[in-house]
DNA sequence: AACCTGTATGTATTAAATACATACTCAATA
DNA sequence: TATTGAGTATGTATTTAATACATACAGGTT
């Protein structure tokens, strides 16, 4: 069977299955080398990249939905996982342009609805435990630097910069980390992270103070070896006290 | 035409020029008499009162669609409106209790849809300037103190909720108040607005102090009078410093 | 004229944010 | 084995922001 029949049956399946006109757009973020990634698809037989996403079960709750969707793409389940926004411009994208990109040369692939809304999650993984998995519609799924990304299928780089940008505002008032970063991690490593998401150099003195007085990280007696240099200190998150602080949050306005 | 009538042929109309399963529900902020008010409908027949809501045109912006749903329901089109959440979960409500409460003794007044998400906005209007309206389900229109709700329909009370705690963190790093107090106002009222939505007191001096500092107000040489004591100086906001500083917020992190 | 109510405002104290420079350690290299 | 370099660790002084707090004023009422 070829591909197009696969993808005829594929969606006949979704379109019983699940809620039609919705959808789910996910922004996984990791972060490695120093960079903030974004997890992407290749979708098949082309050179166009998108987001990972998915529908919903008529019976599932919209949630519920995205953590498949993501389990699926990265192996995980133990992720951060938060609804940002729902899309839901008339017009997302241009239908031709994205049905000649994706060599659907006519739509009749699927009963394709007038228009899709999306609702958008962006997810906070640990770089180290994923495993990227391609999906059926796609042949390639892996990170690509977050400053650095191609032009994306459909709105999605449009996407990205709103989750971007929730992520950042998100920032001034929860921790963030626990999820981003291996068990143990140095104090720069942090610094680093931060830095990243927030697009400007801190100092790391200041930065060391403060994260040491939110009190939501423990330095451990152990050190990472290896560098030509001065060995930093591991640190590693209080479970406890994060969680905490995550629920909490730490208003500004006073 | 009796009502039942009615109503089969209204959701006629909605389900051939709407989208199916996705709705908008509005929680319409006022500001009155020192407290924090939500606009509330109560549905035809019945006393039993909902969120204002409806429908999306299939080729209508889901933004669109909220601002007119608030125009029919408020009268004003300049207001503050904002995205905060859509509800997804498989089931929101129990449907045989909504049914009954709203003397739908079947649901066969229409096709009704297994689930339906909702997105969840809210909006902020000078109270002074509505003028509430109900609809064609519905018998009156009028605000409720936001602290003492009834029991609503569906998971209204839980959306509520919801756009209460967006509205509280949003206050944290943006100004508030243009859309909620009337062109003039005094200090006292503007602090007033913000102890409702925080739900807490704050000091008069301090309080004062800060607001100026922000330099999104400016002192009238007006006075209020009519009181039995010193009159207050009124102020109004810079429209063009509050645009700006509404655009680029304060984070809190450094 | 005395009183009451809500408004206006300043200062001292404390806490938080910022700015800034030097010493250390380990590995690589000369 | 002495030197160098890169990255890490840390403390203090300064500035700014947040907090705590009390009294005088104006306009109407009695």
């Amino acid at each position: 069977m070829d591909y197009k029949k696969q993808l005829a049956e594929f969606f006949k399946e979704v379109d019983e299955r699940c809620i039609l006109g919705l959808s789910i757009d996910c922004v996984i973020f990791g972060f490695y080398d120093n960079q903030l990634k974004v997890l992407l698809l290749r979708w098949k037989q082309t050179e166009e990249w998108g987001l990972p996403g998915g529908f919903i079960y008529k019976k599932e709750s919209v949630d519920v939905a995205a953590q498949r969707i993501l389990e699926e793409r990265t192996g995980i389940n133990e992720l951060f996982l938060q609804q940002f926004h729902t899309f839901g411009e008339d017009v997302r994208y241009n239908r031709q342009e994205i049905s000649q990109k994706l060599n659907w040369p006519d739509l009749s692939t699927r009963r394709w609805p007038d228009r899709t809304v999306s609702i958008g999650y962006f997810a906070l993984v640990d770089f180290s435990k994923v495993t990227p998995a391609a999906d059926f519609l796609t042949d390639e799924c892996r990170w690509w630097d977050v400053e650095n990304l191609p032009a994306l299928l459909f709105d999605h780089n449009h996407i990205v910069e709103v989750a971007l940008k929730t992520l950042r505002v998100q920032l001034s008032w929860q921790p963030i980390g626990y999820n981003l970063l291996p068990e143990k991690f140095t104090m720069p490593e942090l610094q680093r992270l931060y830095e990243t998401i927030l697009n400007r150099s801190l100092d790391p003195r200041n930065f060391s103070k403060k994260m040491r007085a939110l009190g939501i990280i423990e330095r451990l007696e152990e050190q990472r070896r290896g560098g030509a240099f001065k060995s930093p200190y591991l640190f590693r998150f209080n479970k406890e006290k994060y969680r905490k602080a995550l629920q909490e949050g730490n208003l500004a306005f006073s």
